[in-house]
DNA sequence: CAATATTATCGTAACGTTTCGCTTGACAGC
DNA sequence: GCTGTCAAGCGAAACGTTACGATAATATTG
């Protein structure tokens, strides 16, 4: 019983009694075919429980119908919300998905290209690492790419991102709206296009409303919770500290709250704090978190329907790259309230 | 300078003066070449940047090198963790991963199976979903699949799961030390094997210390945040509400959790919570929350490595499935207290 | 009714590898 | 110098599809 079914065209068309051309005709319905042998054709296919080799017609048409998406580190509760988007709408188009990690380490995300390339992916979706390579290995080749949440340093590419820095300024005007002057913001790295840009919206904000910025109340570096906690300890530990903190991640805000904990601080009476990103369990915190949060299956489903569209109908190299920025959406809870 | 860079191994060849086949034998070292061709065909090869078509060699021997993982739902934090372990393995050893997410949903289960299937990978990784129909799809073909987290009805096939009965009894014994003696649970879908487990095990750990568990002690039922909500306030709505409740995964604990703060009740003055699979926040929440943690890493990485064996070595049809368990881990936070 | 247009079907040549049997040339033994 | 051995390298045939030109069968026209 425990042959394997491994049919091949020839073995169907033999069945049907036809030649294997009709058989791919059936298949994917390229030239008409008469009802009668349509009939029998797809009667010898569910005889022998046939499915075509994908890899052979891959070979044979070029195309893979697969496509790559890597990113910095799936364990971080932004990306599975995006690939689920990815995933869903791909499957909707006839693709698979193929997954990588890059481990915020550019050497493996570059190895991860040139495997995606070497299995002919017919494009890739990709949420570059600090400093990333990426675009100069791309330009190589010639296959469309998509910059998801995160640009390259040169952003002359094809993406799809939350529009960080009207993200960063509707953050601050919630805070400015409560009355909140001396605001502090854990700005999170630099060289990471979201941080950096979070941060232009919270100076365009304090601009326009003609407050300045503190040197000391800007925390830029790196992005763990233990960075959040010592930046969450120097701030509150100013003799003037700030009424209100912005987080520009997730873990950054888990280590403000560290800090404020220890501190003995109270939420949101004596502090106002905010986060980027919004998550099942924020709502569930006491107090609820407030947060600017990202539509990470927009992102997703959206940079997916951009790349096919690249797919089917590649641009010129004269044509500028799209970028379209997905907006953000302010969740009001209970972490921050009037001064 | 847009050029496609898309030279096959007869351009290499053709350009090291030598066949074909020395370039194959070069690439796969399959078999010796005298080190004057082989320099010269690497010289060859870097010269044209040529990468070796992964979709012609799969055609030729029949490997794919690839494995497919299909999850019931990305976003719950759990399975990130178990497909970065499966990642990181699976890269190491020259595999990529396709990845797919069933939505808890057969009929999608069962398509991307066929998907993956025709795309001809080596072999697959598989959390099922509710009544899967799996196994019967997997019957027919001849290639390894493991189970983890969740085994189908016929608990017959490769397995890589948490110890589940030993994580329940593990919990209950935790409280159970602490002097409880009324213990609540929300024991989740039944039809889910790991919450089956966990609720058997939690009836071992009572039945060993001779406590009866009441039948309105015991909620099984649906998974989702809502359900912990309604299912707290049944069991805190009670004449003699439990002193503590075990939540058989992390929404039923959020809604645990709601129902606590609706009701103003202290944790863990008034009642103990403790809930399956620890995730980053939940020591952040305060109080702390006590967790039995499961190794998602080592399920990820020992089930591509228990499938890669499966590949290089396919078992007879009469061995018998290996199911391999890992222990689950205690972590003692401050959401339990003595009693 | 011959000549032509229209279908429906087929055979065959790829796609870019790997594999395997065969050739070639060098070299040792006699 | 002749044969026999042995490596090293080569040519060609696959792997399972699709696509294209050719062909056979049928329908349409003057």
């Amino acid at each position: 019983m425990a042959e394997r079914a491994k049919y091949t065209m020839r073995d169907v068309a033999r069945l049907a009694g036809v030649s294997t051309s009709t058989v791919s005709a059936v298949i994917n319905e390229s030239v008409v075919v008469s009802p009668k042998r349509k009939e029998r054709v797809l009667a010898a296919m569910s005889a022998l429980d046939y499915q075509p080799d994908a890899i052979a017609r891959s070979l044979k048409t070029g195309r893979s119908n697969a496509i790559g998406v890597i990113v910095p580190d799936i364990t971080n509760a932004f990306y599975p919300e995006v690939i689920r988007g990815v995933e869903v709408a791909a499957q909707a188009a006839g693709y698979s998905v193929l997954l990588c990690d890059s481990s915020e380490d550019r050497a493996i995300e570059e190895r991860h290209l040139t495997a995606l390339f070497s299995r002919r992916v017919d494009g890739v979706i990709l949420a570059c690492c600090v400093n990333s390579r990426a675009t100069e290995q791309i330009a190589r080749r010639n296959i469309p790419v998509i910059f998801i949440d995160r640009l390259p340093p040169s952003r002359a590419v094809y993406s799809v991102c939350t529009d960080n820095v009207a993200a960063g300024q509707l953050a601050a005007e919630h805070l400015l709206g409560l009355g909140h002057k001396r605001i502090g913001m854990l700005a999170g790295h630099m060289g990471l296009s979201p941080h950096h840009d979070r941060l232009e919206g919270f100076r365009k904000a304090m601009q326009e409303a003609h407050l300045p910025i503190l040197d000391e109340y800007l925390i830029a570096g790196n992005v763990q919770v233990e960075d959040g906690v010592e930046a969450g300890h120097r701030l509150l530990g100013l003799p003037t500290p700030p009424t209100a903190i912005l987080a520009s991640n997730n873990k950054l805000l888990l280590g403000v709250l560290q800090a404020v904990e220890e501190r003995n601080i109270s939420i949101p009476k004596d502090l106002s704090v905010l986060g980027f990103d919004d998550y099942l369990w924020n709502m569930h915190f006491s107090p609820g978190l407030t947060a600017v949060a990202q539509l990470t299956g927009d992102i997703g489903r959206k940079s997916f329907e951009l790349l096919h569209q690249l797919i089917q109908n590649p641009p010129t190299d004269d044509t500028a790259p799209t970028h379209m920025l997905i907006p953000a959406e302010l969740r009001i809870r209970n972490s921050t309230a009037r001064r």
